[in-house]
DNA sequence: ACCCAGGGTCGTC
DNA sequence: GACGACCCTGGG
């Protein structure tokens, strides 16, 4: 395959940093030069920033534009909708402020689902290693200027790992959830192309949490991050749980904070936005932590 | 050396 | 609906 590249001139809501280390994708790297390098589909990509232009630089299976404009959402409004979400109160506006670039990525369904689960009680950095692991099986390997990336295994060649080869790879105890999960999905128990044609975000929803890994939580990344790409969903997880706590209901011990009272609140105050705003404030609260 | 927490879910009571 | 168990790794 041959280089290609895109220049999007003067962005707006672009930062590489805030964009891939917000936690919703696990699979882009920092370079030397502060430019993010990663894999998606069946795509190397790098992504710098040079002032006011951001430059895309990779192999590509497809238009390099077209593939940026899709993964990166760059027809959507962020400016549009950051103004809508700093209106609301003060630490809208102070962790929009804080993470300005963020863009919500539109992620292969498939890969998402198992990222996800694998996120399961677990950190970042090991996240990934498991990823990385589980590609380089199990995906197929691409060169870009000398250096070996792998895309993430299809559902095929998942179904290819025994559950002892998964717990080989340092899953742990999620080896069980990711063999279920594949099995279900090859057996089309789960139908993922028909998941994106369902508009009631409840319904998808239920049909995410018949599988093996996937709780409320994960069901609603993978509803936020991926190609479903639901905004009315919010994830609570140990940092927003802390945030939600910290800056609204100020419970002394915040484990003990409700989930039913964080969902109604964030629906309250966010509305149909919760799960960008769910984002700016996870980023936010979780770096100055 | 030891303990703890990490983008939770599952099985059991 | 609450509770503990769960694999593994990095940091205090």
């Amino acid at each position: 395959m041959q280089e290609q590249k895109y220049i999007l001139k003067n962005a707006t809501s672009f930062e590489p940093k805030h964009i891939f280390e917000c936690g919703q994708c696990f699979r882009w790297n920092e370079e030397a030069d502060k430019s993010y390098t990663g894999v998606f589909g069946k795509n190397v990509l790098n992504v710098k920033k040079e002032e006011k232009d951001i430059v895309f630089t990779g192999i590509c299976e497809k238009d390099i534009k077209q593939i940026c404009i899709e993964y990166f959402d760059l027809n959507r409004n962020y400016e549009e909708i950051k103004d809508t979400l700093s209106k609301i109160d003060k630490y809208l506006y102070d962790s929009i402020n804080y993470g300005e670039g963020i863009r919500i990525l539109n992620q292969d369904l498939w890969e998402t689902i198992i990222s996800f689960i694998i996120s399961a009680n677990n950190n970042i950095p090991r996240i990934k290693g498991i990823i990385e692991r589980i590609s380089k099986a199990y995906g197929n390997k691409m060169v870009w200027k000398g250096k070996e990336y792998y895309t993430f295994p299809t559902v095929e060649e998942l179904s290819k790992a025994s559950k002892e080869d998964l717990r080989n790879l340092g899953t742990g105890f999620r080896d069980r959830y990711i063999f279920e999960t594949t099995q279900k999905v090859l057996n089309n128990e789960i139908n993922l192309e028909l998941l994106h044609k369902e508009e009631d975000t409840k319904k998808v929803r239920e049909e995410l949490l018949k599988l093996s890994g996937i709780g409320p939580k994960v069901a609603d990344c993978i509803l936020l991050f991926s190609t479903l790409k639901r905004f009315d969903v919010f994830p609570i997880d140990v940092w927003v749980r802390r945030v939600m706590n910290d800056l609204y209901i100020k419970n002394e011990d915040e484990t003990k904070v409700n989930k039913k009272q964080i969902e109604t609140l964030a629906k309250q105050k966010y509305g149909n936005l919760e799960g960008i705003a769910q984002q700016y404030l996870f980023y936010w609260k979780r770096d100055l932590a």
